[in-house]
DNA sequence: TTCTCATGTCGAAAAATATCGACTATTTTG
DNA sequence: CAAAATAGTCGATATTTTTCGACATGAGAA
């Protein structure tokens, strides 16, 4: 039994929880199912596809952002996002690369 | 862009919402953690691994297993659990192959 | 510049979740 | 059988998260 974790959990481990939070929302989900592959949508069109209010769309694709799921570019007066497919493949394998050795 | 899911999502989808929402807990990450390969502890151990109440942790190791990440076990008065690290590697190898797929 | 559109932010309210002590049930020990 | 050990449940409280309307900002259009 590993005690060291009790009370401290390494900033690397963090990071996967943070990643784990984001995704285990229903609502945050939906924003992500939502897009198409590659595909790129910006506030009002995840919106309009959405029963929530802009400014709670808003703050899931802030979360989603701040996990690293969704990458934001800014483009005029529209804030464009695109999923970032690579960078959570590349994480997610990294959890199962530590599970498999830690079996 | 997908409309389908902005209501309602596939059940098979929200199964890995409660997985996703059950491994983004910083008190539920340090619990895993705990475990070491193939270990088996019991409620009083993880406990007194942890800082917080015996209640609270339970309250936690019955998401965990509601979830699919631990492994249930009644023997004698107590109660073991296990982390089922091959069930996760699949799920989440499942959920990296969809993204692969629709990248 | 003035107006409109697209977003972000802020504060408050609502909803969900976490936490604990007290109590209960069950099993083993003396 | 009585006492101790192990763990689940319940109800109340505390904390966190979600949600929205109102307001602020900034960029393009008229």
């Amino acid at each position: 039994m590993r005690k060291t974790y009790a009370q401290t959990i390494p900033a690397e481990w963090q990071q996967y929880s943070q990643l784990f939070a984001a995704l285990g929302d229903l609502e945050r989900q939906r924003i992500l199912l939502t897009f198409e592959p590659g595909e790129t949508l910006n506030v009002t069109d995840l919106t309009r596809a959405s029963s929530l209010s802009r400014p709670t769309v808003s703050h899931h694709l802030k979360l989603l952002c701040e996990a690293g799921v969704l990458e934001r570019e800014k483009r005029g007066r529209e804030v464009h996002f695109r999923l970032r497919a690579d960078a959570l493949i590349e994480r997610l394998q990294t959890v199962i690369d530590y599970l498999g050795e830690h079996r």
